[in-house]
DNA sequence: CCCTGAACCTGACCGC
DNA sequence: TGCGGTCAGGTTCAGG
């Protein structure tokens, strides 16, 4: 048997692993595409009615089905087929794995994506705030995508348009940048990491970044996605084995999950706070308000 | 418009 | 060993 585990999402500490931001959604598309691409679903095996949404009726009955292409738009993924497009969140805790055979589901194992050739794209979501929605037409007026902000590595997303959407926002600019209406794909351990690397203060006004703020912290994004899409694309490559354990987080985060330890620029503790109900960490000397 | 808090759900961990 | 409280990657919604 060959059990090839795509991405492992769902343990609790950060050091041990990865979140499903944009980079390990990016690392998900581009570890299951060569095994769905211009192959077509036999059938899907539904194992919980209860994601964030219901599961439609029309997908728990679909069938022969070719599957033409895997694209992710922000955190999404979507799954286009000649007879409509599957739109997949991974939630807090979701993950995917391809199975060359059916092997009997494990606890919170809820779908699979059955092919004609035997392969599987198992569904696994602890928390189950996921989604698997089925769309058939206007996909992108879809309210699930219609109202998303551009994706951080295009050249849509700078410090001009960054400035432009800050001016009269009064909320902390990690919260802003956290918004996908004003840019997708930035969570909480980025968004944390970002800021530290652009030296600014997470709880600082939107409205009062300079546009020379702007322009560090859209350069601070580009580089943290791109570093982790880097790292999660070697380990696509570099993996092998069945325990589901890529063991590949090497990416060295600078303030998440580091309160009190020591910052790595100037040795100073960490703090840590609350913005929006979400771990903060910073450090008060480099990054100013 | 802005902001806060809660909701969805399960599991891990910590202190007692 | 167990129990209760808190926390965790995301997103949406109600209410002030």
């Amino acid at each position: 048997m060959d059990v090839l585990c795509i991405i492992h999402l769902n343990h609790l500490d950060p050091h041990d692993t990865t979140m499903p931001e944009l980079p390990e959604v990016e690392t998900t598309r581009q570890g299951i595409a060569p095994y769905l691409i211009n192959q077509t679903i036999d059938h899907l095996t539904i194992r919980t009615d209860k994601l964030r949404f219901p599961i439609s009726a029309t997908l728990k009955k679909l069938s022969r089905c070719k599957i033409s292409g895997i694209e992710r738009r922000a955190k999404y993924l979507l799954l286009i087929t000649e007879k409509g497009t599957l739109i997949i969140h991974l939630g807090m805790s979701g993950s995917m794995r391809i199975l060359t055979e059916i092997t009997p589901p494990k606890k919170h194992d809820h779908i699979d994506l059955v092919l004609t050739n035997k392969t599987v794209l198992r569904y696994n979501d602890p928390r189950k705030f996921g989604c698997w929605l089925w769309v058939t037409n206007n996909l992108h007026n879809h309210k699930l995508l219609a109202e998303l902000g551009p994706e951080p590595l295009n050249g849509e997303f700078n410090a001009a348009y960054l400035y432009q959407q800050s001016r009269n926002k009064k909320i902390a600019v990690k919260k802003f940048i956290m918004n996908q209406k004003i840019v997708v794909g930035i969570g909480n351990i980025y968004a944390n990491e970002a800021l530290f690397l652009a030296d600014i203060h997470p709880s600082k006004e939107a409205k009062q970044l300079s546009q020379q703020e702007c322009q560090q912290l859209v350069s601070a994004c580009k580089k943290i996605l791109k570093q982790a899409l880097k790292i999660g694309g070697t380990t696509i490559r570099n993996f092998s084995g069945a325990d589901g354990n890529p063991g590949y987080f090497a990416q060295e985060l600078m303030v998440y999950g580091r309160k009190d330890m020591p910052c790595k620029k100037c040795r100073t503790l960490l703090k840590e706070i609350r913005i929006d109900n979400r771990s903060t960490v910073f450090c008060e000397i480099c990054q100013s308000i």
